[in-house]
DNA sequence: GCATTAATGTTAAAATTATAACATTCGGTG
DNA sequence: CACCGAATGTTATAATTTTAACATTAATGC
C-alpha cells in the first residue's frame, strides 16, 4: 500500500544523503508528483527526512535538530550542560591543547572556544570534530579509526599510543556513571582506551558530569575518582552526598 | 556602528555552534530584541548563520546548504557529478572496501551506497565521513590527523602506512587536474600521501573526474594516468581530445 | 538642550507554507 | 464494465514568514 510512497522517500533520501536541502517544490518535481503527496509521504511514514520551512533536510545531520524547541525535559538537560560547560570554560587558557571526550556533555563548550585566539582540540568524536571544524581559531586533531555510531566516535588499536604522542594540556573527560567506590564508567568499551590514554598523558584531568550520573555504574570502567584533578558538576550537594569530592566551587 | 549587532550575531553563533536550530522568536528573546532586529542583523552583516523558514541554522554545517536551488552553473556541476557517480556506482560490488577520496566529486556517490547490504568505506575527509556516518549498512573507517579546512580533510605522517595496512578493494580517486603528459594533480600537498598510498594498495584504482579538469595542472602532482585501471568521466570526447584514454564506456 | 542620525520597534501588506476538505484518478475485483 | 478503495491531485483557507514602510527610541555632536 505504501510501496510507491516508500520508493519516493528512498529517492529523496538518496538526493539528500550527500548533504544539503531540497525545496518541497523541487522534491515534488523530482518524484513527478504534487507537493501535497510529498507532504503526505513525510507525515504518514516515519523517515529520517524532516520538513523545515518548506525545505527537506536530513534530520540525522548535525546542525539540524532544534536546540531550544525541545521538550521541556530535554531543554532542561541542555541548559544544565550549557551551564556546566561555562564553568569548564574558565579553566581553559590561551594556547591550550585540549582533549575533548565524546558524548553530548561537552558539546556546548565548543561554542565558547571562539573567545580564544588559538587553541588545539584533540578528539575521537565525530560530533565534536564537526563543531570544531567551523572554528577558524582552533586547530583540530581527530583521532580516527572504525566508527561507532552509538557514541558517534572512533576506535582503533593504536589510539592510546597516538594520544600519548600528543602534548595534551588538559583532558576534559565525560562519563555515564560516577560512583564513589566503583569509580568512573561509560557505556562503550572502545571509549576506554582513549579516555585512559588522555588521563595518563594530560597535565590536568577534568571530569565533567551532571548530577544525574552520581551513584551510577555503567559497563565500562575506565578510571577512579582520584585520577582526576577536578570534578566539575552542576550540583555540589548531590556530589558530596555521594561522597564525591568536588574540588571546584562554581 | 554595528557593535551591538555584531555582539548579537556572535552570541547567536555561539548558541548554534553546538549544532541545532534556533527559531527566530527564540533568537529574538535570547538577545532581548525584536525579531525584526535579528532579521536585519542577518541581512546587514555577513554571517555564517542563515535563516531557513523562520529558523536560524549554521550555514557551514553539512546538510544545510541547498542542493538543487543553487545557481544554474552550480546546479549543472552538481548534476554532472551526480551522473558521474551513478557510473562509478556500477563498479561497486557487495562487500567491497572502498577508499573514497576527499573533495566534492564523490559525495553524490555516497547516497547510492544504501543499495548494498554491506560495505566498508575508508576516507580521510570529514564531509565524506559525515555522509557515511548515517548509513547503517556501511562500516566507516576515518583516517584522522590534523584537520585542513580547505579540503575538509585530515593529514598525518603515518596515514600512508595506515592505509596500506587496510585491505582496500577499490580506490576511488578524485583530482583537480588531469593532463596527458603532466599527470594527475590536486591543490593540497597533504592529500598526496593518502592518495598515493591508496593507489599503491588498492586492487583496483578508479580516477573520477569531470571534463573541466582535463588539460589542467595543479600544484600537487600525485600520480600518472597509467597508475589507474579506469578513468570515469562525463565527456569522453573531451578526454580523447586531450589524449586521455578512458577505459570505460558510460 | 536640541538637532541629527543610527538603531530598533511596530504595524500592515505580500508571499509563502501548512492544513483540511473534497475531487479525481488508478488499480484491482467480482 | 461498474464498483470499490487507496492514492493522488486540487482548491480553499488558515497560519506563518517575509518584506516594506513608517514610528519610536537611543546615541552623538554641537
Amino acid at each position: 500500500m505504501s510501496d510507491r510512497s516508500t520508493r519516493r522517500l528512498a529517492s529523496l533520501q538518496e538526493a539528500l544523503t550527500s548533504g544539503g536541502t531540497l525545496h518541497l517544490r523541487e522534491a515534488a518535481e523530482l518524484c513527478g508528483v504534487s507537493e501535497m503527496t510529498i507532504r503526505r509521504d513525510l507525515t504518514t511514514h516515519p523517515s529520517p527526512i524532516s520538513l523545515l520551512g518548506g525545505r527537506l533536510v536530513m534530520a540525522s545531520y548535525p546542525g539540524v535538530t532544534p536546540v531550544y524547541d525541545l521538550t521541556e525535559q530535554e531543554a532542561n538537560h541542555y541548559q544544565v550542560k550549557h551551564r556546566l560547560c561555562q564553568h569548564v570554560a574558565r579553566f581553559i587558557e590561551e594556547g591550550d591543547t585540549l582533549f575533548i571526550d565524546c558524548g553530548s556533555t561537552l558539546i556546548p563548550l565548543l561554542s565558547q572556544l571562539i573567545h580564544f585566539r588559538e587553541l588545539t582540540v584533540v578528539t575521537y568524536a565525530l560530533n565534536v570534530a564537526n563543531a570544531v571544524a567551523g572554528l577558524a581559531n582552533v586547530r583540530l586533531v581527530l583521532l580516527g579509526g572504525l566508527f561507532y555510531a552509538s557514541s558517534q566516535s572512533f576506535g582503533s588499536d593504536d589510539m592510546g599510543a597516538a594520544i600519548e604522542r600528543l602534548g595534551i594540556n588538559k583532558a576534559l573527560i565525560s562519563a555515564a556513571g560516577v560512583d564513589c567506590e566503583r569509580g568512573v564508567s561509560c557505556f562503550h568499551f572502545h571509549e576506554v582506551a582513549p579516555k585512559q590514554a588522555a588521563i595518563a598523558t594530560a597535565m590536568q584531568r577534568i571530569l565533567v558530569v551532571d548530577a544525574s550520573k552520581f551513584g551510577v555504574v555503567r559497563p565500562a570502567y575506565f578510571a577512579s575518582l582520584s585520577d582526576f584533578d577536578r570534578v566539575v558538576t552542576d550540583d555540589e550537594q548531590a556530589a558530596s552526598r555521594e561522597g564525591i569530592a568536588v574540588s571546584t566551587v562554581i
